[in-house]
DNA sequence: CTCACAATGTGAATCTTTTCACACTTGAAA
DNA sequence: TTTCAAGTGTGAAAAGATTCACATTGTGAG
């Protein structure tokens, strides 16, 4: 059974805030207040949280602790190791954003094919010329990585990197890839989003 | 009625691959080959292009530069003006990006608030200082911001922001704003798609 | 100890989205 | 012409996601 998209999306973002909770001395909380930070319904999240392995109490809701946990644990989250691919703007970018921010993933290496770009350091992240990105990959068990690179190239890199074992695949650019069905692929390119959010500006 | 957003985004996605195709000199395409170049099955393009004011033939599919009129006209896109409220690495390079590919918008305004990042051009965008920006924004008529602001602040410079009337928000900052339920906000922060992508890369 | 309260967990109902399946249309070929 | 093949447009069915509503539970007050 393949879990829904929206619903691991919002158990991720419910993570994020508990953390966050966690740090600031909270303990416990309710299903209401959670709903209030995440713009989720109370209803919406009990049942999201319905197969964890925690469950809460009607006097003092959730451990905040414990919640994360089982979170942590359903979602299977040992410190993942990403990959980024294509080190322009955006790619130097992302990198320096998520290894700065992240609990659960490091950006672990970096991949170009311009020779200046390739053996420097981005964000404590080396990188590397993108033919070597299958022994590297290897070495290092990546599995998910972040595509960066111009369109023209997004295909052709797509199908290297999943040929040398990636499962899933963050896109950014603005290209549909074409992949066997069983690579997850997740676009995220900037012009459609903009598109996107400027229609329901009017709407 | 609130379109559905899923549909809009495949309409948005329709819109660029045909965008493509006329470029390349196609003139007409079925729904199934359409649906080769989008992952959207046959059967969910025509349903979404049920209510466009085009119609396609048996014989010869849909006309391409018709169907891209129709959508332009049921989207309506009148080159959309947005501004970025954000300057750092990320802004920058999202203003490149979408500046210099996308046909139905443009980024016509950067605020920031450091003194040096402000009065600059960036990808033909001129940088202001955010205090600026309910001037400008009406000014020019500006609905829609990209949000590339450090965490701490982007609540409070979302409410900012609308109250000199934005409408939506496309959303970087990881965090969730609390906004007037009227404000369409769509968040594309990186780090929850990177968990996401890598919980699906194992799963 | 008992009661009242407030919040959980969840079956059932509702609402939304996707897929199915087929009557209808068009153009080309015989 | 008439027939055939392939594709559209769309009701109806199915699948999926969200919300409702309530029985259950744990706690503190009296």
């Amino acid at each position: 059974m393949r879990r829904s998209e929206r619903k691991i999306e919002r158990i991720i973002n419910y993570r994020r805030v508990l953390i966050k909770l966690e740090r600031a001395g909270e303990t416990n909380i309710f299903s209401h207040q959670l709903s209030a930070l995440t713009n989720a319904t109370p209803a919406q999240i009990r049942r999201d949280l319905m197969e964890m392995d925690t469950s809460g109490s009607p006097a003092h809701g959730y451990v905040v602790k414990d919640l994360i946990k089982s979170i942590n644990n359903y979602i299977g989250a040992d410190k993942e190791q990403v990959a980024i691919i294509g080190l322009g703007n955006l790619g130097k970018a992302i990198t320096n954003y998520v290894n700065g921010s992240s609990e659960n993933l490091k950006i672990v290496a970096g991949f170009d094919i311009k020779s200046e770009k390739v053996n420097r350091v981005v964000a404590g992240c080396h990188s590397y010329h993108l033919q070597d990105f299958e022994k590297i990959a290897k070495e290092r068990g990546i599995k998910t990585v972040i595509l960066t690179v111009p369109v023209r190239v997004a295909q052709d890199v797509a199908e290297q990197v999943t040929k040398a074992g990636v499962r899933g695949i963050l896109n950014y650019a603005p290209v549909n890839l074409h992949l066997s069905d069983d690579i997850y692929v997740e676009n995220r390119d900037m012009i459609s989003a903009v598109e996107k959010v400027a229609y329901f500006s009017d709407h």
